[in-house]
DNA sequence: CTCAATTCTAAGGAAATTCTAAGGAATGGG
DNA sequence: CCCATTCCTTAGAATTTCCTTAGAATTGAG
């Protein structure tokens, strides 16, 4: 499971994890993803009756399924409870980012092959994890990256720390460290500062949001 | 009991809490709620009985009960007299979490995902803790957004000082202070002065109240 | 119209939050 | 092993918010 969570990460893709079918259910529904990946056999809930229960409650996204060799029958149940598609393992890499890809492009009805993030004159490229702004390139670190990555899918949204503590450094918050500060620091020197417009804003005492420069504050 | 209330408010939820069962079949009664949920047992009057007469009062809103693990005759009975779905203590907060989304995102028959609210031209989003008006972006601190929130939340109530203070400042109130004018000065020079008409009225001796710009006074 | 009660708002200080410079620990390539 | 880079901590500076105070303005009753 770990080597799926990696495998997707290294093609730029966000990877959100749950360890039992419970808790991707739960997070399935309060939460927005553009895909759901479950295997067929977790605890506390299998795929399919995942699948069910997100069906009824309107989840209306991609739905892929793992299934081990022999699940025949479970693999039939999952796509009649409403799945899109289904894997056998063991499968590789390959295999599933194509599959990944195309419930993806399929459920947004675009090709969101090379989907470079555009936010005014601010370019992210997930796949290549290179930015530009204004033509010009900007080195960032990994983490520094990684953080500009989860402000640009949210862009207009203001997100507090605490979910940049759980998204981007995986840390349940603890507000004994003030990392996030120091990297929205670091990533205003080189994102912001060298330019005319700010595109990285504090929202006091919630979080930090990342606004298109047109919109006038 | 106090953990839900305070996991709830986590989610950026507005929570209000009865102690007992009449209590808090009065309040279901009195204002509007999006969601109700109660507890099969509870002092006065217990949950089953509390469904029975908000249904028999028209209460169409959803209701969640929470009951304790032997109880399930009093599960059944809840759900034939009209509540909406259960959940059987001890129970995570993640699992109450999706559920109150659900229920609440069924009975508004849209993905409250972008729940924006609208007043005339103003625009608040409680996700995204953003304001606009006339399409232009207002930037205003926790105290004030969680004002202007309870007071979009009532439009066209007029709220009382003692209901803000209870409801927004968490105080029992105390003519010793009137941070509240302040704030809503604050508000108004956000909010009102910068366009042609104003939204938030004083009602003198009373409150305050919310009003669309089409509705005469 | 007058007056008391109520509301409005400008100003300022305390508290909380955020920013940033500096440096130590961890990591990885040569 | 050494050096460079990245990551994170620390701590004080800077900023922002929150609330109080006090006087001005407004309202409604008589």
């Amino acid at each position: 499971m770990d080597s799926v969570v990696r495998g997707l990460e290294a093609q730029g893709m966000q990877v959100d994890w749950a360890k039992n079918g419970q808790e991707g259910f739960e997070r399935a529904v309060a939460e927005h993803y553009d895909l759901v990946i479950s295997d067929v056999m977790m605890p506390r809930m299998t795929g399919v009756e995942m699948v069910t229960r997100l069906r009824k409650q309107q989840y209306a996204g991609p739905i892929l399924l793992l299934t081990g060799m022999g699940e025949v029958d479970q693999k039939i149940a999952g796509l009649e409870a409403g799945a899109d598609d289904y894997l056998t393992k063991p499968f590789d890499m390959g295999e599933l980012v194509a599959r990944v890809h195309a419930l993806v492009r399929r459920s947004q009805g675009v090709h969101s092959r090379h989907a470079v993030l555009r936010i005014g004159d601010l370019e992210v490229d997930p796949q290549a994890r290179t930015v530009r702004r204004n033509e010009q390139p900007i080195q960032l670190t990994q983490k520094e990256f990684e953080l500009l990555l989860y402000l640009v899918r949210h862009v207009g949204r203001v997100i507090s720390k605490k979910e940049i503590a759980e998204q981007v450094w995986d840390i349940h918050f603890d507000s004994s460290t003030n990392v996030i500060e120091v990297y929205m620091s670091y990533l205003r020197n080189k994102v912001d500062k060298p330019f005319s417009h700010p595109l990285i804003h504090t929202s006091f005492g919630v979080g930090y949001v990342l606004r298109p420069p047109d919109e006038a504050v």
